[in-house]
DNA sequence: CGGTTTTGACCAGGA
DNA sequence: ATCCTGGTCAAAACC
C-alpha cells in the first residue's frame, strides 16, 4: 500500500472514523449479536460504551465468519447473497516476538459474486491506490504483542489494559504466583483459570512502568469451557481505593515492599481486603490459527441500505505461523 | 471446609 | 559448567 493508506490511518486515529465520504455499502442484513469474542473486547474496548444511533454488530467468528485459502474473512448475511470481505493487507505473521499495531487491515464490501481472481484483481487496484470500491485502512490503538519466552512455553499475547477493563471479566482466575521482573518496579502476577482444573488458560498482569494507568496483560492458552455463571468475584476488590483494582493484583513497587516489610514472618498477614481471586480482567485471547477479530458498526441510512463503519481500532486480522 | 492468596523454593531455559 | 531470569509449585495462611 502506498501513502494513501498511511494518510487514511492517520485520519482514522484522529477522527475515530475511517471511511471515505458518501460511500453506501451493500445491505448486509447482518444480525446484531452481542457475542463478543476476545479480540473484539481487547481491540475495541471503547465499543462497550458506544451510545450512538448505530448498532454494534459483533460477528461471532465460528458461526458467521469463514475463511478462504487466500487469506480472507468473509461475513455473509443470512441469505448468503451478500458478503463482506475482510482481508489483511499485510499478512501478520508472528514470530518469536512481533508488535502488531503497525499492521494495516483493509475492509471492503464487494458483491457476493466475487471470485478469487476478481478479488485478487481488486487487491491490485488497491495496491495502486484505486478507489473503485469502498475500502478502509486503519491501525490499531491497542498494542498487541505476541511472544514466547521459552521454547516449550505456550505463546502469549500481551496487550495494554485499563483498570476499568480489568474489572470486567467473565472468567474466574486463581493467582498462583508473583514475581518481580527485571526492569520493572512492579511485580508480575500469575493467574490460572480456576473454573476448570483441565483448563489451560493463563494470564499475567503487571502494572506498566511507563504509564500508571495502564496494566500489561498477557494471556495464553484457551478456555475449554463456558464462563462461570456466578460472577461473585466481580464485586470483590482490594483496598486500593485509588485504583479499585480486582483483588489479588499486587502492584506495589519493590521499594514500597521493602520499606513496609517490617513483618519478618514468611507469611505476611494481609488485610481482609487484599486476598481474593482476581476476576474482572479480560479473558485470555484465543490464539488460534484462524483468529480474526471482526466488529462492524452498521448505520441505517434509509432506502433499506445500511452503512458499515469500521471503528479505527475494532478490526484486525491475525494470522499465525 | 473448600477455594484462594501469599511467597520462598524449585526448576528449566538461555546467556 | 555456572549464573541469571522467569515461570511454576506447594505449604501455610487467609477468607
Amino acid at each position: 500500500m502506498g501513502d494513501d493508506n498511511r494518510d487514511i490511518g492517520v485520519v482514522a486515529r484522529s477522527c475515530n472514523i475511517n471511511k471515505p465520504n458518501n460511500v453506501v455499502y451493500p445491505k448486509l442484513g447482518l444480525n446484531v449479536s452481542h457475542v463478543w469474542n476476545y479480540f473484539d473486547k481487547t481491540l475495541a474496548p471503547r465499543m462497550n460504551s458506544f451510545t450512538g444511533s448505530s448498532e454494534i454488530v459483533s460477528l461471532d467468528f465460528p458461526i458467521i465468519r469463514q475463511e478462504r485459502s487466500y487469506d480472507q474473512v468473509i461475513i455473509s448475511n443470512q441469505n448468503n447473497n451478500q458478503e463482506l470481505y475482510l482481508h489483511s493487507i499485510t499478512p501478520i505473521q508472528f514470530i518469536q516476538q512481533i508488535t502488531v499495531p503497525q499492521s494495516r487491515t483493509i475492509v471492503e464490501c464487494v458483491p457476493p459474486t466475487t471470485t478469487q481472481a476478481e478479488w485478487i484483481d481488486k487487491q491490485k487496484q488497491l495496491d495502486i491506490g484505486a478507489n473503485s470500491h469502498p475500502n478502509f485502512s486503519f491501525s490499531m490503538t491497542t498494542t498487541l504483542t505476541q511472544s514466547q519466552t521459552r521454547k516449550n512455553h505456550s505463546i502469549m499475547l500481551t496487550y495494554e489494559s485499563s483498570q476499568q477493563e480489568l474489572t470486567n471479566d467473565k472468567w474466574a482466575w486463581r493467582k498462583y504466583g508473583q514475581k518481580y521482573i527485571k526492569g520493572s518496579p512492579f511485580p508480575r502476577n500469575y493467574y490460572k483459570c480456576s473454573t476448570s482444573k483441565h483448563c489451560e488458560a493463563k494470564k499475567q498482569i503487571e502494572k506498566s512502568s511507563k504509564d500508571e494507568d495502564i496494566f500489561l496483560v498477557s494471556c495464553s492458552g484457551e478456555h475449554n469451557h463456558d464462563p462461570p455463571k456466578s460472577r461473585r468475584y466481580l464485586a470483590s476488590c482490594n483496598n486500593n481505593s485509588k485504583l479499585n483494582l480486582p483483588k489479588g493484583i499486587n502492584i506495589s513497587p519493590k521499594e514500597s515492599i521493602f520499606n513496609a516489610s517490617s513483618s519478618l514472618s514468611k507469611r505476611v498477614k494481609h488485610s481482609t481486603d487484599v486476598a481474593s481471586p482476581i476476576i474482572g480482567t479480560k479473558p485470555p485471547l484465543e490464539i488460534g490459527s484462524k483468529n480474526k477479530m471482526v466488529v462492524a458498526v452498521v448505520h441505517n441510512i434509509g432506502d433499506g441500505e445500511e452503512k458499515v463503519d469500521m471503528n479505527e481500532d475494532i478490526f484486525m486480522g491475525i494470522d499465525q505461523l
